[in-house]
DNA sequence: ACTTTTGCACTGACCAGTCAGTTCAAAAGG
DNA sequence: CCTTTTGAACTGACTGGTCAGTGCAAAAGT
């Protein structure tokens, strides 16, 4: 039932196909990017089951051959883009927080500075966010439980500096860390799509500046 | 090409076919809430478009021709769906709203009132909440402008709460109203998601205590 | 009382169209 | 030369929507 065409897959198949993030690419390489971007807007817009192949083929400028040349199917094509979607993500929020600590900074203000990176994502890949928030939560599909790894990881970089925020008693110990992870993945992610989606010529350092007063506990007392 | 059948639609007609809302159901009513369930559930697990209207019927024990029966197309019924779930959900956030304020509670009472009453709600129509984070930020669809609305009409029950509060000098006169209503709301939804998803065993007071204390800033400094 | 008619709600087989996936011969490319 | 891409053809399964027909309870007729 799977492919048994002459299966392509071949050695040097791997010389070329360098690992996502390398930058000079092969002509593999840069075929499959392209396919990614093709596909990440047309299922943010449509949703996985309602984009054709065809679609993607064409809008990424291939042929459809070079779809399954590329990738073993298209539920393939869309775990793999997953992956380098979240990839990317988990990676810069790490960063923002290694550089905030390395800046000397509190734990809040690295929490602050990977909302920043977050919103920063968003503004820049608006479609996969959609997209990732659209699945993340559907249950019986094929690529859950790759969608559970990868969230798990990003996740993850929150909750580590919530950690070691609590440990330095720098952070309230009786919160809870896995829900307050939640809890600020969720604000910044519904805040940042509102953002994109109805009001979307407002600058970043504006809706920064309101979830940063939100996560700071600024809200209640005028002044 | 149309109805050849006698054309019914006689004045006795009305009599059965109450208004949506109607209680008392009639037989119509009692079929269309049965495939509103049916549709919630599998629309949530499996998407708008790889849910087919035969796997509607069946799981609502019905024949397909009812549904068309009962709705103009695929497309009608979820939008109907949509405008009746949320629908629900603004109804019980106002009373949550309403209700601290008659027992002479603070405006951020009346937020976290809220926040509970977005859980008891997630709590009860998961699958419902899923769809609808699934929808809400895509483009191109039908029902893009029926999402708008209701969407509005939700978010602006806890805008006015925020700005009352503002008002009232209770809270900051620096909020961003907007923003900071997405926010909670994000915050709300995916972290009751996220509990509903992977710790299902958790109690809502406990997920509501945790949210409460992001909301009212209690989590930098360890008390 | 009883028969007959009406028309609402529902049925399910059916149709025309669509799609993912496959294959392949030939061209491009490096 | 060997890899990659092309593009068109094909298939087998599936889907949204249609429609002629059924069942039945209330209304009308007698």
């Amino acid at each position: 039932m799977t492919a048994h065409r002459t299966v392509p897959v071949t050695i040097r198949a791997m010389e070329s196909s360098n690992a996502p993030g390398g930058a000079g690419g092969g002509r593999r390489e840069a075929t499959r990017q392209k396919l990614y971007e093709a596909a990440v807007t047309l299922i943010a817009e449509q949703g996985f089951s309602a984009t054709t192949v065809d679609e993607i083929a064409e809008r990424a400028g291939v042929a459809k051959g070079t779809v399954y040349y590329n990738f073993a199917s298209k539920s393939v094509l869309f775990e793999e883009l997953l992956r380098h979607g979240v990839g990317l993500l988990t990676a810069s929020l790490r960063d923002a927080a290694d550089r905030s600590a390395e800046g000397g900074g509190s734990r809040v203000d690295a929490l602050d500075a990977m909302i920043r990176a977050g919103l920063v994502f968003i503004d820049r890949y608006p479609s996969f966010t959609q997209l990732y928030v659209a699945e993340l939560w559907r249950t019986n599909r094929a690529w859950q439980s790759t969608l559970m790894v990868v969230r798990q990881e990003a996740v993850a970089v929150v909750e580590k500096v919530l950690r070691e925020g609590v440990e330095e008693g720098e952070l309230s110990d009786e919160i809870d860390i896995g829900l307050t992870a939640s809890a600020l993945v969720g604000m910044v992610l519904v805040a940042a799509l509102d953002w994109k989606a109805f009001q979307p010529e407002r600058s970043l350092d504006d809706v920064h500046a309101a979830l940063s007063r939100l996560l700071q506990g600024r809200v209640g007392g005028n002044r």
